[in-house]
DNA sequence: CCACCTGACATTGTCGACAATCGACGATCA
DNA sequence: TGATCGTCGATTGTCGACAATGTCAGGTGG
């Protein structure tokens, strides 16, 4: 039995880099993925295995397990024998993501704050400057993703890999969203002074004080979030389909 | 295009009940992880997809694409090329999986408390003579099945369905974990009273309380965790190869 | 004009075979 | 003896073809 319970080989090889080689499934999911929180395929719009494989110039076999991944990251739903489409945000999607992300990004702070840790605040300053040039730069899509890598610091951080990877899935469905939002309203990233009192508390000795920073930042992305979905009904209310397993 | 942006048909069957043909992948999923969870399967045990294609009496594509969806809900792990396993739980991960099932089971009852949900209260404490019967009757496998019934009804009265997401991903895991103490150390399934108080603030009017109860429940199933865990040091602080994108 | 039936077609689901890669064992040489 | 290299088998990755299913359009009868 060559795949053996327990390895007893020596590791000849281990100081070298492991380099994987790439599995084509692999470049698949990273590639749709960009397409789809890019907003290069709109919410609701039919993925079609046989285009889909002809656009990557793979097979079904490997498009369908990146499909597949995708789904059960909530990118992406599907009805069997019928079809697949981008997932599509309702109005009470983006007020679960904003209520949930509240309470993850406090726990988060929680485990992050009793140590004082000087390096991630000094990271957190460094990428609040980031966001600041990015939006000074005008890229309205380049600041909505540098504003979420700057809110995942404090994820990582917490160096908790169950949240962290809570965390990448509603980061996931954030970037769904502000993607449609950009592509109908245009201008509309992250204001310039939007983190600083965020900041401020982060620096500061109350954590109560933090708590309410937290919900308030939240509060302030699911208003701007329901006053857009709600000028589209065509996305809110609507009992999407979800039909994996 | 028949799979047309927006269906304009009469929805002439409508009334007749919606039974979508079960695809074998789904089947293949439940099946799967239902073995894995029942620890008929268990952890670090490989996943060999001939045999399991054999074992199920499928090809090897639906398989893969069940095993996919395993390893997105993080029961199964693999590595390119080399091969996939059922995870294995260390210390670490059972802490992280009981610090955010406090937070999350805090926030749910925080969606229930203030509706004073009287069917809730009901359903909940006939979950917890379900449990306590089958308890009595000596089932320590059902025992486990039960009380993560009891505690996702709290989840399932929410209404928030990202949040019930949440709950399966910690709930498999936790399955996965109690499978394993189970196999070890025989009977050792919950206790008779163990939700006594658990119950009692439920009804109570201090939500305070309520916190308290839910968190030091999570304490006393670290707790048992750990103990277990740590006689098992094979099982603790191995960095587990992730390999999936 | 509306409800229902029927057939064709688009799409997904499944299969079997072949290719790529990895890990282990044994041969070889210093 | 010990390390290095090549070879081989096991396993996963990929592909193309075929089958199953659902949807839509048109026709038919009331």
């Amino acid at each position: 039995m060559p795949f053996s319970e327990v390895s007893t080989r020596r590791n000849v090889g281990a100081h070298l880099e492991r380099v994987p080689k790439a599995t084509l499934r692999a470049h698949i999911v990273e590639r749709l993925r960009l397409a789809i929180l890019a907003g290069d395929i709109p919410p609701g719009a039919p993925l079609v295995e046989t285009a889909l494989s002809e656009r990557f110039d793979v097979s079904r076999g490997p498009l369908r397990e990146a499909l597949r991944q995708l789904i059960e990251e909530g990118l992406v739903v599907t009805v069997p024998y019928t079809g697949t489409r981008v997932a599509e945000l309702s109005v009470e999607d983006v007020q679960e993501i904003y209520s949930l992300r509240t309470v993850l990004e406090t726990f988060a702070f929680e485990q992050v704050w009793p140590r004082r840790d000087d390096r991630f605040r000094a990271e957190l300053r460094r990428r609040n400057e980031a966001l600041i040039a990015t939006i000074d730069a005008g890229d309205d899509r380049a600041s909505i993703l540098t504003e979420l890598e700057f809110h995942g610091l404090v994820y990582e951080a917490s160096g908790h890999r169950l949240l962290q990877r809570a965390w990448h899935g509603l980061r996931g469905r954030l970037q769904l969203y502000w993607a449609a939002h950009h592509r109908a309203h245009g201008r509309r990233g992250p204001k310039r002074d939007s983190h600083d009192s965020y900041i401020k508390a982060a620096f500061g000795t109350d954590f109560e004080a933090m708590k309410a920073e937290i919900a308030d930042h939240m509060r302030r992305g699911m208003e701007t979030t329901e006053k857009f979905l709600r000028t589209r009904p065509d996305l809110s209310g609507k009992p999407k389909r979800r039909a994996n397993s």
